[in-house]
DNA sequence: CTGGCGGTTCTTTTT
DNA sequence: GAACCGCCAG
């Protein structure tokens, strides 16, 4: 068989990758170095140098997105799809094998899967019924720290005890928890994983299965794989299959959820006869790019080693623009996008990238002012929306009626007369009685242990949903019409348009193209043979929550694309903005105090840097209002860490034009806002930082933090010996010494 | 049960 | 600066 086609566009390095022999194999492929092309390639050459079966390879990402795209390419390249092989996040393989073997895994059979945003009010629900102080341990950090137990593959008998009560709690919230999951038949994302693992241990005949059938497995963005993740391949892998693992260990930013860079820094360790190979020749960006980009990452320690070049000449040097302020940094950003626009480039080809979701505000502002079309990634999801949850949970509550989750979101919405204090003797009745909160919900009403108007509430609650019940299972209904009519009986419309503003009138469009998207929804291809579902409808509610779909519909509109820079890994632009590149900022302070998360905010200003194709803008703010106040920070190590050629000044009103070098600020670690500030002054006022000054009752001090100006300017003073005071300088009578 | 007010918090977020 | 939460008054 000619497999030339297969190999002809290659350059030698991604040859060797993809005609690697069947051997485990490590491919550290640099940004912009054809990494998907690789791995799609690789499966090709499987199937068709060594006649592998499609049956036998597995292939993981991380993300939807990049499953549904390898799925095409893989079919574009062989030319049909290919039956039998598995290809899916980590998350929707596992849950595959889940649905197929849900009795060995000991979940029930119509286990429902809950997102983050459930989760956490499980966790609320649970903490208020045990009385447990929600300030002492904030929801949300116990769900944080459930979660991070379960990247790490511990159950809550396998976390080590601790003597202090603060982890005390969390660990003994993570067994309540886990008992009401065990319960109720909900799990969360994590658990997904855990049981898939466990599934494979503790049923060694299903594991011998599986191993024997997917001999070779191939794995994207290696590096972001956390322990439970790396275990279940391990043990997949087994010592008979192969294992092609892509990855990049400096592009790897998701350590602090849990992804662990030693998994691809020590592969070769775990696995035997590792071939690896570096593809380092990038067909993205230009030479000054690339070369900014090796010289950051060169100051990170623990890599594996690599630098990217390119043939395709040095491209125009990176551009450093100093704004006055925030204001003026969006300023100049569009300035350049107009400029870029006029000469012809498609506004979709640019992209501004920031550290936090907090900065967008200010250039989309800006954006909105100029009339400039943008287009922001991430924030909420299609499945994520409040109303798409709603009815959703409508759908669920409508299946299975003892699902308390749905029936705690949707028993008031629309407010049908069931406040709070009749949930909670729902709520009550049913953990007395040990059973769910629509039985508890009958009982009340048959007994009507309420006021008559709360029951007579409650009992119209429990007929709607017997109504939707048969709704659902009406037989000649398509998704689409069932949920069409489940989102009529509720009222959900004229719910929403009551809403003032354009927010109501938003949601009851989501929830017309909720409608769509069930209608849409093809059950029949997704492979069904292995899944037990026992109606579409279960498969459609599992999907919306595995894959919350695009954040926006409009995709193809031509607009400016604006994103952290998390969510533009994997993605390219020619001309790319890297803004508000700040110490504080970026890196943000929190990563200051862990060791290694700096490197990782390093990797993270590399994995900006190489978005850029053709033009890399830089920018940061002298000044910037963030949170309410104003913040003085110096420009990001990372500026000084990129080689001083490939960098370039601006100044749009350029009086001066100060010489990059001299202007670049020594930096001791670990930097305190004090020491960065020393010798500014407070705006409007006669005071600076680290001046000492005299109060009248405290006595002396320095001036260590500030913030507001002008009559509102208030100061941090560290006394000598009366600790730290804010004082407002309108009222406190400092005296600066001199 | 709803609406309004004040206090608090504020990195990143593939599933 | 705004979003979220909890508390209180109507």
């Amino acid at each position: 068989m000619d497999v030339s086609f297969i190999l002809d566009a290659l350059n030698d390095k991604q040859r060797e990758a993809v005609a690697a022999p069947l051997q485990n194999t490590l491919i550290l492929a640099g940004a912009g170095s054809g990494k998907t092309r690789v791995l799609v390639h690789r499966i090709a050459w499987l199937m068709h140098a060594y006649e592998v079966s499609p049956f036998s390879i597995m292939a993981v990402t991380f993300t939807n997105k990049a499953a549904k795209e390898m799925q095409a390419r893989i079919e574009q390249l062989v030319g049909l799809p290919p039956q039998g092989m598995w290809v899916g996040t980590f998350h929707s393989l596992a849950h595959r094998l889940l649905r197929a073997h849900w009795r060995d895994a000991g979940l029930k059979q119509n286990f429902q899967i809950m997102d983050s945003d459930d989760q956490l009010r499980l966790i609320k629900r649970i903490m208020r019924e045990q009385n447990i102080d929600e300030t002492r341990w904030p929801p949300k950090q116990v769900c944080w720290f459930i979660n991070a137990q379960k990247d790490e593959g511990r159950r809550a008998a396998h976390v080590p005890p601790s003597n202090d009560p603060f982890s005390q709690g969390m660990h003994q919230l993570y067994y309540t928890y886990e008992e009401v999951c065990e319960r109720t038949g909900v799990l969360d994302f994590g658990e997904l994983l855990l049981r898939a693992h466990e599934l494979l241990l503790n049923t060694p005949a299903l594991l011998r299965h599986y191993q024997q059938r997917f001999v070779h497995v191939l794995v994207d963005e290696f590096q972001d794989t956390n322990t439970i993740q790396y275990a279940w391949l391990r043990l997949l892998v087994g010592d008979q299959g192969s294992i092609t693992a892509v990855g990049d260990d400096d592009q790897s930013i998701y350590g602090w959820r849990g992804a662990k860079i030693e998994n691809i820094q020590h592969f070769n360790k775990h696995f035997h006869d590792v071939s690896t190979i570096r593809l380092e020749q990038n067909y993205r960006s230009t030479g000054h790019i690339l070369k900014a980009a090796n010289g950051l990452i060169k100051n990170n320690d623990d890599r594996l080693g690599k630098e990217l070049w390119t043939d395709s000449g040095e491209g125009e040097p990176i551009s450093l623009y100093a704004g006055f302020n925030e204001q003026d940094e969006a300023r100049f950003i569009i300035s350049i996008i107009k400029k870029w626009r006029d000469d012809g480039t498609s506004l979709r080809d640019m992209a501004i990238l920031y550290r936090s979701n907090a900065q967008s505000r200010v250039i989309e502002e800006c954006l909105v002012r100029e009339q400039i079309a943008y287009r922001i990634y991430g924030g909420h999801r299609f499945y994520d929306r409040l109303e798409i949850k709603n009815a959703l949970a409508y759908a669920r509550l409508g299946i299975d009626v003892n699902d308390d989750s749905a029936m705690e979101r949707v028993i008031n919405i629309p407010p049908r007369g069931i406040g709070e204090r009749s949930i909670g003797t729902i709520r009550e009745l049913a953990r007395d009685q040990g059973c769910s909160m629509w039985q508890a919900a009958m009982e009340i009403v048959r007994q009507e242990l309420l006021p008559a108007r709360a029951t007579n509430a409650i009992k119209a609650f429990l007929e709607l949903i017997q109504g939707m019940q048969l709704t659902i299972q009406t037989d000649n209904l398509s998704l689409g019409d069932i949920f069409e009519q489940l989102i009529k009986e509720a009222g959900l419309i004229p719910y929403h348009e009551k809403e003032k503003g354009e927010k109501g009138a938003a949601r009851v469009e989501n929830l017309k193209e909720l409608v769509n998207a069930a209608s849409g929804f093809s059950w029949t291809q997704e492979d069904a043979e292995e899944e037990e579902y026992s109606s579409p409808m279960m498969a459609f509610l599992d999907q919306a929550v595995l894959d919350a779909g695009e954040a926006q519909a409009d995709e193809y509109q031509d607009a400016i694309q604006l994103m952290t820079l998390h969510s533009a890994k994997g993605l390219e632009f020619p001309l790319v903005f890297l803004t508000g590149v700040e110490e504080n900022l970026f890196p943000s302070r929190m990563s200051f105090e862990e060791p290694g998360r700096l490197e990782e905010e390093r990797r993270l200003c590399y994995v900006g840097i190489t978005r850029a194709m053709e033009k890399l803008y830089i920018t940061y703010a002298e000044s910037r209002r963030l949170h309410g106040s104003d913040s003085f920070n110096s420009p990001s190590r990372f500026i000084n860490e990129i080689p001083p050629e490939c960098l370039e000044e601006v100044r749009l009103r350029s009086q001066v034009s100060r010489p990059v070098s001299t202007q670049r600020p020594t930096f001791e670690r670990p930097i305190t806002r004090a020491a960065q500030l020393q010798g500014y002054q407070v705006p409007e006022t006669n005071v600076s930082m680290g001046d000492r000054v005299n109060h009248p009752i405290f006595g002396e001090g320095l001036v260590v933090n500030y913030e507001g100006q002008g009559p509102q300017a208030r100061v941090q003073v560290n006394f000598d010996d009366q600790g730290t005071k804010w004082l407002v300088l309108a009222f406190a009578k400092l005296e600066v010494l001199s």
